[in-house]
DNA sequence: ACCTGAACACCGTTCAAGT
DNA sequence: ACCTGAACACCGTTCAAGT
């Protein structure tokens, strides 16, 4: 049903490990080229060309037709440049990402506030995203150097580097859930093209609509009370904050804890 | 460019708030049909069946057509009882959840802990579900039956119903997160569809060979460390776990202070 | 070597025609 | 009223041909 297109990857490059091409040509690695005419285009100015798209029409409106016309080729071409459309979408993901704040000799806490909750405002910049964003852990350079800058605004914790690891993937997700739910609800999308609701208003009403009280007893409660009512709007970013502090105190205890550790075991000595 | 296809919600059901119909037939209001011959199908089955597809072959293989053929019916009868096939992805999306836990009698925080482990459970048996999950807020019978039950394990904690709501919704982006993780790592993935890395240690590798430590110093310590090539896998239950508890933590310190709230109210007066 | 244009095998969706 | 089949306007991708 559909031929596979699969393995479109490890095309050219001389090396050991076997890496997608695509990302090789993120880190700047574009193949050496000697004879012909020089290549009009570099991977970049596709992928700043098909984010312009996306951000103006949402994804719908990237295809290759429209970024080759964009950048002024045949759509034919980009195969110069990009194995298929699902490496263009890689790039797209890692190229709209600015560069990370800078710690700025911050406490971990307050940095890592401050990261989650630009990597939120990225994330609502560039709706599409949300689409895209999901299944392939980071290899461009723009999203590894914002990995980076979480790491190490929790040196000195005592947290070892598989745990400073899994707290930044969790406040990664984190800045995607939250900007999935103001997405959703209405917030800041130009496009309006994916948000089923309107308003929070509207859908605390559909809802109290359709609930059966007895099947669905603590959310038609919860409904009844009229919480999706609140005075400025459902989500704003005290939502944002409370959730966060949530995975915040957690983290804090887990650092509490490894420094009693630490020292117990230094007393001991 | 490509002409816009929106507002085919809101057609026929004769009810003052509008609502995307098919979230009506979601929830089993299905048309009343009279005259004519009577209808071969209803979304249920349609649900069920390009759910099948997209478990066996991913969303790639979900067409129109397929699910037609699937269903022993042209391709162009589905639209009888959809929409579009945005309206398609979600009905699948809430067909894909089975009932959830039921309490039996626990803390809220067990419940909770298996409620989320649950749900990343379902989003890896139907990794689809990543690519679809994320831009509208439930409106679906069975994801609806899910948050109910997390509320409702919140009942009796002090928490306000805005409080128990976002922390659903944060354990839901969780579980999200968690399945996104496991699944690009390539856990659980029978198509291998996105899995852009083939193991953890492939990760590792590919990172250390790119990154400059210059630019990205706790990354490429981290990497150096080896922290990719824990004993039996990066990804399992303990982090899981882990990054849970982390939440978890969150959370029964907001009940602890809701409780302190409430009792140096009551000393009061 | 880069780029084009024609071609292929698909898409989702519409609409008139059948029952 | 349901369902079909033809048709439309797109897709992503290939490949031979031009420079």
């Amino acid at each position: 049903m559909q031929n596979p297109r699969r393995e479109s990857r490890r095309d050219s490059m001389d090396q050991e490990r076997p890496l997608p091409s695509v990302v090789e040509r993120m880190w700047g690695r574009e193949p050496v080229t000697r004879r012909g005419p020089r290549p009009r285009l570099d991977l970049a100015t596709i992928t700043a060309a098909a984010i312009e798209i996306a951000d103006a029409e949402g994804l719908s409106g990237v295809s290759m037709a429209s970024v080759a016309s964009r950048v002024g080729v045949a759509a034919t071409a980009l195969y110069r440049y990009i194995g298929s459309k699902e490496d263009l979408l890689t790039a797209m993901a890692d190229g709209a990402a600015p560069p990370p704040p800078e710690p700025a000799g911050m406490s971990w806490r307050d940095y890592l506030t401050l990261w989650t909750r630009a990597h939120r405002d990225i994330v609502l910049e560039h709706a599409w995203l949300l689409s895209v964003d999901r299944l392939a852990p980071p290899l461009g350079p723009r999203r590894l150097l914002w990995l980076d800058r979480a790491l190490a605004a929790l040196d000195g914790t005592g947290l070892d580097h598989g745990e400073k690891i899994k707290v930044a993937s969790t406040l990664t997700g984190y800045a995607l859930t939250d900007a999935a739910l103001i997405h959703s609800i209405g917030g800041g999308d130009p496009t309006m093209e994916n948000a089923a609701i309107t308003g929070a208003a509207d859908y605390g009403e559909v809802l109290a609509g359709l609930l059966d009280p007895v099947a669905y007893p603590a959310l038609s409660a919860a409904m009844r009370s009229g919480v999706m009512h609140g005075a400025e709007g459902w989500v704003d970013d005290e939502d944002f904050v409370f959730g966060l502090n949530l995975l915040l105190d957690g983290v804090e205890a887990l650092i509490g804890q490894r420094a009693s550790e630490k020292q117990r075991a230094s007393e001991k000595s």
